[in-house]
DNA sequence: GTCTATATATTGATAGAC
DNA sequence: GTCTATCAATATATAGAC
């Protein structure tokens, strides 16, 4: 599996000189010191959950003092909103780059490998959203309603029309969705039970790839267009 | 779905009347008491992790006062290991009664449906085990490694003795029981995505039916003896 | 067994010198 | 911009009256 390229996870370019919150001009230096608390703070927030991580810590991994911290983020729960919000758009950018161009199969079978591609480049981003899943998404509740519903809605219409097509077999599309993301960040939030349980002979990096043989076969299988519908 | 019967949660019959950790006589009321604190804690760690939930919280929840839940439980964590404890034990029911006696495919089938009834049944046990993962699962690494590991390499030997009498196709039996736990215990961990990306029309109690026919749809195609082996 | 009161540490956040 | 010092709130846990 090649590494994948993402949009640039930091500022946009357009906002290289302003901060689009503040609108005050921004250094190159501060930008710096803003990445390595975003870093730091990635780490000790996918670890440990919202109220789990403490500012603290989060100084501490990226090296200054606590007040220096809240300097350049006056208030813990801006750090965070401002991970979750790069994370989203790092996390659903290979839903939306799932197209009704291409030919069902390939297209399905590639974003499979894209999503495990993400588990394993980015297991930091699948463990904080997963750790905002688990506590309800209070903050992040109004976007999957809104955005990712709608998104989701897009391709399940192209999933749909496909089966219409007979071009795969009918199924439901939600659950189909589901399972992909479900069985792909697996690997990424369950990383230790996954290891432990492989063991040392085949817990190391090639998991990844067995995984990816594994998922394509069974999903592959599972939409094969041969196959009678599901009751 | 019929509910399922699950070994007592609480204590055992055996240790009616004497508590396990201290040997001190138990009465009615402090069971009582102690399965309220239970009831509550699982509720609070399983939403928060272990940092993130306070004893506070806990206490109120219970409907009493902090120094009175104390007094059951001296620590948090030992809350906290108990709970951990029960839930494992719940929690790895349906793979211990996975068994080589049965046919192959109802006996695969069988598994997906208990598993997804347990995340149904009990989503609050699933995210408190899925807290634990995301954070490394340092309170329960050493079972993941040894009891976890010893029940998985058990039915994995069950899984390759069937795909070498060609009962089912062969394939990666560590993914594919990696495959069964992700995509069940998906419903009770991102439970609120699940609702919200279904929507108010798919979102209600029939989301476990239909995910249900969609998984043992999946998951039969995946293992069909009349495919050809996964390269 | 349960309470009020409190000890002790840690938390998010601020003040003010430099 | 960065620091030391510190505040107010909250955290786990204990003391001791009833």
């Amino acid at each position: 599996m090649p590494p994948i390229k993402v949009k640039n996870a930091g500022k946009s370019v357009s906002a290289k000189r302003k901060s689009g919150v503040t609108g005050k001009a921004v250094t190159r230096i501060q930008r710096e010191k803003q990445d390595a608390i975003l870093e730091a703070a990635l780490d000790v927030f996918s670890l440990h959950g919202f109220r789990g991580a403490t500012i603290d810590q989060i100084a501490e991994q990226a090296g200054m003092s606590k007040p220096n911290l809240l300097y350049y983020f006056p208030r813990k729960e801006e750090i965070h909103k401002r991970l979750m919000k790069t994370m989203l758009d790092t996390w659903l950018q290979p839903l939306r780059e799932f197209s009704a161009e291409g030919d069902p199969i390939p297209e399905i079978r590639s974003y499979i490998r894209r999503k495990l591609e993400m588990a394993r480049d980015y297991p930091r981003e699948s463990r904080l959203f997963a750790n905002e899943m688990l506590q309800g998404a209070p903050r992040l509740i109004d976007i999957l309603e809104g955005e990712l519903k709608d998104l989701v809605d897009e391709k399940v219409a192209i999933l749909l029309s496909w089966m219409d097509e007979g071009k795969i077999a009918r199924t439901d599309p939600y659950h189909l969705i589901f399972s992909i993301w479900a069985t792909t960040q697996h690997y990424a939030d369950f990383d230790v039970q996954v290891r432990a349980v492989l063991g040392k002979d085949r817990g190391g990096e090639g998991r990844f790839e067995d995984a990816a043989r594994f998922l394509e076969n069974l999903f592959m299988q599972g939409i094969a267009p041969t196959k009678l519908p599901s009751r």
